[in-house]
Formats: C-alpha cells, structure tokens, sequence
DNA sequence: CTTAGCACTCCCGTTTCCTGAGTGCTAAAG
DNA sequence: CTTTAGCACTCAGGAAACGGGAGTGCTAAG
C-alpha cells in the first residue's frame, strides 16, 4: 500500500522527532512538528494505519510511537532531506585530511577518529585489501649478520622487516637473492608460493645458509597478514552516552563485538563504489548489530582497491547528518589515495539501500 | 602504629574477601575466611581499630568494612601472597608469545589483547621510544617519478614510505642522495635537523629539484611521531561486567581517558626496570584514574629502550594474580626484543610500591 | 582481653499509590 | 467517507511507605 503525502508527512516527523528525543512521539507531537492543518484525533488514525502498516510501533499501549527498521528504511530512501555540509564543516574535514601525516595505518586510525568526532558515534575503518601481490623485493645490507627486507606490494604498500642472522652472510649473495626474487616472484599472491619455489630460488641464488627461506617466510607472512584487512574501530565510548546504551550489558555486548576485527571485516559485503550504504538494525546479519545502525561509505583506495569507512550507532541515529559526513569523508579519501580522479559525482550522497528484505 | 599479626590476618581477610565479592566485608565473613579462634565480637574491635587507623573504611553505619586505598597499599607491600603462575598458564604466554608476529605495533597490540584475556581487565602497552636518532637512510629507486625511503632508527625500528614525485628524478641522484643523507644525518635527532642542514645536504648531492626536502620531511616526521610513544588499548569493554562500572557515565569517563594515547604516555612516569608497579586509586596523578588501579611491568625493548604494558582496574583488584601475569609478560618481552639476555631475576616478581604518598 | 547479649542503624527490595501522557472508540458534524 | 470533539481507559514510572536483615557499637560479665 503507498502511503498519502499526509503520512509520509507524519511518518517523518515521527522519525526525526524519535531521533531527537529518544521518547517516544505522541499525536500532539507529530502536529507541533508538521504544522499540519488537522487536529490531533485525525494524527491518531493515521498513527494507527501507520502502525498497522508496520512502519511505526508502540513500546506499549498508551505510550507515543516509534519508527521500526521498516519505518526507517523509508524514510533513509525517500523521506530524508539530503543534508549539505555547511562550509565550516567541509573547510574542517580537509584541513585535517590534510594534516594528517603519512603511514596508512595512522592515516585510517586518524580518520576514523575524525568520524566519530564528527557524528559522535564510534567509526570504524576497513582497509579492505583486495590479497596482495608482490611487487618488489629489496634487501638493504646492514653488516654481515644482519640486512632490511623492503617488500613493495600491490597497492604500494611497502612493508619492511630487520632481520638478525645468527651466521654471517655478504653482501653479493643478498644482492643476488634479491635479483632473484624479483625474478620468481613479482605478481605472486600468497597461495601461489610453494615450497619448491622456495628451493628453486635457493639453488638459483646459491644460497647454502637459508637467508632465502627467512626472505620467503616474510613473504609470505607479510602477504597473508596483508589479506585480513585491517581494521579498526574509535570512539566506543561514545555509546556509554546514549540512552539506548545505558544498559552496560547492552554496550558491552556490543563494544565487544566491534573490537574484533574479524567481525568488522564481516562487513566488507560492501556499497558499490562511490556511495553511501544504510544497514538499519535487523538488517544486519550480525545478531550483536540487530538493534543497532550500520552506515558505511566506501572510498578508493588506488589501485583499484575499495576500503569502507563508517559509523555504528543506535537505529536512532541522524542518518542524513551522518550519511553526509561519511561521503564527503570518503569522498576526500578517495582523493587523497585514489590513483585517477574519482568518477562524476563522487562524494555526494547517493544513498543506496540495503536490502530491505530483513535478515530472518 | 604497627599492626599486630591478627589485624593483618583480618586486613588481608577483608582485602581478599572484598577482592572476591565486591561486598562490604562483615565480622562473621573475617571469621570464617581467616578460621580464627575468637569471636565476632573480637573482630568487630578489631575492625573499629583498623578503621580508625585509616586501613578500612564502612560505606555506611550499619555494613561491613571495605579496604581504604592505605589498606590495600599495606595489602600489596606486605600481605599479598606471591602468586606462582600455573604451569598451563606460562605455557600458554610463551606459546602466544612466539606465535604473534613481526611488526612491534602488531605484535604490541597482539601482547595487549593478551594480557586483557589473561586478567580481564583493559590492557595497555606503550613502547617507550627514547627519542630516537637517525641510524641510516636507503633509497629505493622504482621508476622516474617514484622511489622508496627506508629509514633504519636506532632500536632498529624501520620506517619506510612510497614517494611519488610529480616530476623526473635519476636512479644516480638518489644514490648520491642517499649517501649525503648517511654522511650528515646518522645520529641526528629530530631537533638537531636545521634546515641549514637540509640545504647544505641539497647542495651537496646537486639535488635541483627538490627531492632533499622530501626526505627530509619524511625523516622529521618520522622522529617526531615516534618519539610521541606508541600507545594501544584493548579491552575496555571488560570494565562494563564490573560492578563498580555499572554506571555507564563512570565508564564512559574511563574508557575516554583511556582512548587518548596523550593520556597514557603520562603514565611513563615508569617503574624502574623488570619490577612491576602498582598504582592504588587516589595514587594515580590523573583524575580519572583516581577510583581505579593501574598495574604497570616494564620490559626491555632492545638498544636500552624500554616499554609498558599494563592493566586498569578496580581498585578491587585481583594484584597478586594481575602481576604475576604482567611480570612474565614483561620477561617474555624482553626476551624476544631485549638486545642482551635479561637481568638476574627478571620476570619474577618484585614489586615496587608507587610512592605511599596519596596524590592530594 | 575476650565474649555474649542486645538495642540500634540503615540499606535495599517490595508493595502501594498516584499522576499524567497518550491512546482508541464513539458519535456527531462537515 | 473524513474529520473532530469528548471521554473512558491503560499503563509507565516516580514517590512514599514498609519490613526484613545484615551488621554495627556498646555494655557488662567472664
């Protein structure tokens, strides 16, 4: 059934008036805030159709209405005034993507810290790492017992690692060991390193002391590390301070499940590219995010690789502020890491919903 | 005024009892935990008397007695049994110990999500880096418009970054670069790079275009950022299962404080080397510290550096157990990064008091 | 010094009561 | 058929009242 403009009206109010306030909205609310022409009698009937819609729902039976995950969604897809940034906010997101110093891992902890300053709610950043390949391998020749493997790899990340020997080696032979990993293993993803590559390049190298297996196992280590994206999330406190969370249970369970990366890399089921994606409470697959909001937005990464960039919070949450923030962050990244120039459009808020079919 | 051997009895009593429970610790509880052969009525003088010496106090009239901040100073320095860690239990340290990886920042975050696992309670670690200095400085030739720098640190901490330049350089020109920077930077600090010293260096290679600067940012930036030293929380969604964090405001103070690395740094204010340090409520320097306790281990990180790692808690704290833990942690560390082999008697326990002193 | 006995205190969980916001329904009016 | 006024009804949540019980401090006797 397609609701009536009134009702999208009050449907609206509802939310943003359950958002502001954390209470629940009563018929007198809705008309203070839509300004309607209609006495408040006439709001009961629609709250009712409404809630028998199953848009709005009643925490019990003499209380105001509240927005259910479906009362959410449509309003994130068609309600929602697009929020702009104003100048003061764009002006302070650049001027601190721009101060923030090199490494991508500080970069990205920097970031996400931005965003939770900026909404309030914890973020979290995902590198996703589309697996890795190598790209180039450098030894650095310190003294006999000791050099620096540089490992260039896709993306341009470098990774780097001292290592000690408990045997002297030369300079030559590390200068041939390097020749000879550029030559047999540019291009390789971890899997497709095997033991008897390892030997062949031994024997090329003429190594008889093993620094080849000690190169081949930082390889390896560094390429499968490089795969479980990294993640990280700021900010949990932040959730202390809603009333959704003034249950330390409640919080607990959730701060938990945030500060395993494994489960954030659970959310790399990503928005396409360039836009911003909206998990509203039961839309999410992870039972410990099911009354909770998810709002991701995904930036390039350069070379073809995406990371996400988001926020959680309680499906209460100002989702067109926040939504807005996300992209223009991402947006900003993008720039900043993206090998081209973003594709038209980029930055803006195109919001693309979830599924809204609820996970069951 | 000493204590006689029954008030200690009754003090440790009531410490570990409150420990246990988190409940005001009655007469009869004293009697039952310690087995002594007097009556209620005697313990209840007792208590009076340790209460009024400033060791116990009642949160109310009519409860039982609960340790002041003196009590569990004297229980720490005097009464606490020395825990001896299970075999299992080093086992297990050991075990994980080996079993993480590389890179110091993973390896620290890896050591902290541990040590949270092993006390419940939030962990934290900060590497002490003694300002570092300049040890040797490699640049990685790609291709005209980009190269590597590979910066080697004293504690043989490498730092390396991906530079693109927006303009042609030569593989020869980063040679002689690289050999200036070796000649004129080794052992510098971040303070003693002048930007006299950068232009005479940029003369000296015949750089015209800039490619000096470059490096020379990278390498104060570099410094600098590792002498804010490196600092890393985990676990703090352990506090929110404590009774004395169930007011979610409290723990939101707590946990704040604790997400600001500034903030953690000041606690290097450090034990000396391979003891541990314990850190009773209002002994804590910091404000928000001042209802929990902190228990700090040092560990040798190498090239006479060294680090902390560390847990928050209650001041209803399991210290025995809690630093028996850190300390084999710290002696695991130093194992794996000290340069030398450790000291007689590291990783035992011995602790040393924080200044009996409380903070006014 | 110890201990039995006892009166006293006061926290805390439970119950009761009350208020007020908000509803749904009915019946009349538009 | 929609809107509106009126009204009885519901129910969360705060305030007040209550009682039990754990624990104390004190006194007086052993």
């Amino acid at each position: 059934m397609e609701l009536t403009g009134r009702q999208k009206k009050i449907l609206r109010a509802v939310v943003e008036g359950y958002i502001d306030t954390a209470e629940p909205i009563g018929s007198h609310t809705v008309l203070a805030r839509t300004g309607l022409t209609c006495s408040s009698a006439t709001i009961r009937n629609e709250l009712a159709a409404l809630t028998r819609e199953g848009y709005l729902e009643q925490p019990h039976t003499s209380a105001g209405r509240i927005p259910t995950a479906k009362g959410y969604r449509l309003y994130v897809n068609e309600l929602m005034m697009e929020r702009e940034l104003s100048h003061s906010e764009t002006e302070e997101i650049n001027r601190k993507l721009q101060s923030t110093p090199a490494g991508t891992d500080k970069l990205m902890a920097d970031v996400g810290k931005m965003a939770t300053e900026l909404t309030s709610y914890p973020a979290l950043t995902i590198s996703a790492a589309a697996s890795a390949t190598v790209k180039r391998v450098d030894l650095i020749y310190l003294d006999p017992n000791s050099f620096i493997i540089v490992l260039l790899l896709t993306g341009d990340t470098v990774k780097n690692k001292l290592v000690h020997l408990p045997f002297s080696s030369t300079e030559t032979l590390l200068r041939r060991l390097s020749a000879v990993f550029n030559a047999n293993f540019t291009g390789l993803s971890e899997e497709r390193i095997t033991p008897e590559l390892i030997a062949s390049t031994e024997r090329a190298a003429g190594d008889t002391m093993g620094v080849t297996s000690v190169i081949a196992g930082f390889l390896i280590e560094t390429l499968m590390t490089s795969k479980g994206a990294g993640a990280n999330v700021s900010g949990e406190a932040n959730l202390l301070k809603l009333p959704e969370f003034q249950n330390p249970d409640k919080a607990h369970r959730l701060i938990n499940y945030l500060s395993d990366s494994q489960n954030l890399s659970a959310l790399t089921a990503a928005p396409d590219f360039g836009d911003v994606k909206v998990l509203i409470g039961p839309e999410n697959a992870a039972l410990e995010l099911r009354d909770s909001s998810v709002v991701l937005a995904s930036y390039d990464a350069g070379d073809g690789m995406r990371g996400l960039i988001g926020v959680v919070g309680p499906t209460r949450m100002d989702y067109s502020a926040v939504a807005a923030k996300l992209a223009y962050i991402a947006g900003g990244l993008s720039r900043l890491l993206g090998a081209g120039s973003p594709p038209a459009g980029f930055g803006k808020l195109m919001i693309k919903g979830g599924d809204s079919d609820v996970q069951k």
